[in-house]
DNA sequence: CTGTTTCCATACGCTAGCGTATTGACAGAA
DNA sequence: TTCTGTCAATACGCTAGCGTATGGAAACAG
């Protein structure tokens, strides 16, 4: 006698299933079958709301290019001056475990060829915004462009090595954490990098309201090179 | 009529040839019957040499651990002070591509569990020399550890965005390259850190290392603009 | 009550890859 | 020559997952 469950599936729910998967055991667990086991139904329910795996698949990317973009937008809104937003950031990397594992599996995923595309614009897109974070300090474009990838490398390298050392990471509540971060911060942001935008720059307050280089996909500052 | 080549295969080929399918597709790529056309032959080949795919696998990965553990070595032998140690690992990021591409695929496998004992082991290496770097330049433990793991995010980081955003990369024979290594090296590395075996009062190293980080890259490159 | 739409189950064929069993070719030793 | 060990080809069965086809049940409309 199957039960019929009287909450239908949406795409969406198959969707946020893939999503889950791939967090936790990357994108080629983003099956038909063991996602409709999981879900307690059977193919036939699948490939009522899709076409095909990769239907899915994009579905899901698409949920996570839009959350992603969300979440830095919900950051922005948070914070003000270009260096608590990068202070921001650094500390984030430990607040949300899911997200990250889900990144790393996109960035490393091969098989379905068009992941790399939902990747790239994601990685861009951080880049830009940590970019404009250091442009709004008042630095040149090539100058900014060094401040951010040194940071962006760090926010990456510390992804991996909270998933491959997890040990060696100090806990978030750990008093060690935010005594790292603090020393972080001396080297992606020293304090010198304030008073390059008070001296030579008078228009760098004008630019603490340029908050607009964020919809606009970041390939304002992706032509600098 | 099958050509019958003269030389034959052993278990270092196979292993060999499945180092670079990890290279080039992942850890996936590992699958017998696809290699051994790769290789011209078939799965009767294979199955001499190895009782399964896993067998395979930890060959291949007890290859990549052995060389992981020879280059550093090859490394640490050519300089002789912490500093240059480090600038040399900064630098050789980007010299074999191909072994950056190995490591990326084997730190996000998941499948065969065991392959995640390989890849924590050489993080754990990777870490503590660099680790030992900093203790060489007379840095308490607790301070080598924040520099340690500072260096090798910067260290992954990089490794993911060359892969992630190649375009945002400066080539290695690209000037702009040399230029972007010296500019790590002042955050890595500064200058205060030699001189802190004279005087170890070990909270200064906040202060410290934040008087020179522009001054030496101002006047290199005169920005446009 | 009858028909239609929506959502799901079942059954089927297909492919790729794993592992086994058997046979065969060739080289060197006896 | 014959025997034996080494390396490889072929043939087979098995599983997991994709995609299709078809049927069925419930909700809703008329």
């Amino acid at each position: 006698m199957p039960k019929r469950p009287k909450v239908m599936l949406s795409s969406q729910d198959w969707a946020e299933a893939a999503l889950n998967a791939i967090g936790d055991r990357g994108v080629e667990a983003v099956a038909v079958e063991p996602l409709a086991r999981a879900l307690g139904v059977t193919k036939g329910s699948f490939y009522w709301h899709f076409p095909n795996r990769d239907a899915l698949l994009s579905a899901a990317l698409q949920l996570w290019e839009a959350r992603e973009t969300d979440e830095v937008l919900a950051r922005v809104a948070q914070e003000t001056n270009p260096r608590a937003r990068i202070k921001r950031l650094v500390t984030e990397v430990n607040t949300s475990r899911r997200a990250s594992r889900v990144y790393l599996a996109l960035s490393n995923a091969t098989k379905p060829a068009f992941v790399r595309d939902y990747v790239e614009r994601v990685s861009q897109r951080r880049l830009s915004f940590i970019t404009d974070c250091y442009g709004a300090l008042g630095l040149s474009a090539e100058r900014a462009r060094q401040w951010a990838l040194q940071t962006y490398s760090v926010f990456l390298g510390s992804l991996q090595i909270r998933r491959d050392l997890p040990a060696e990471w100090p806990a978030a509540d750990d008093p060690a954490f935010a005594e790292y971060v603090r020393f972080l911060m001396v080297s992606l942001v020293p304090p010198e990098l304030d008073h390059i935008a008070a001296e030579p720059d008078v228009q760098a307050n004008d630019r603490a309201h340029d908050n607009s280089n964020l919809s606009d996909y970041g390939t304002a500052s992706a032509d600098a090179r």
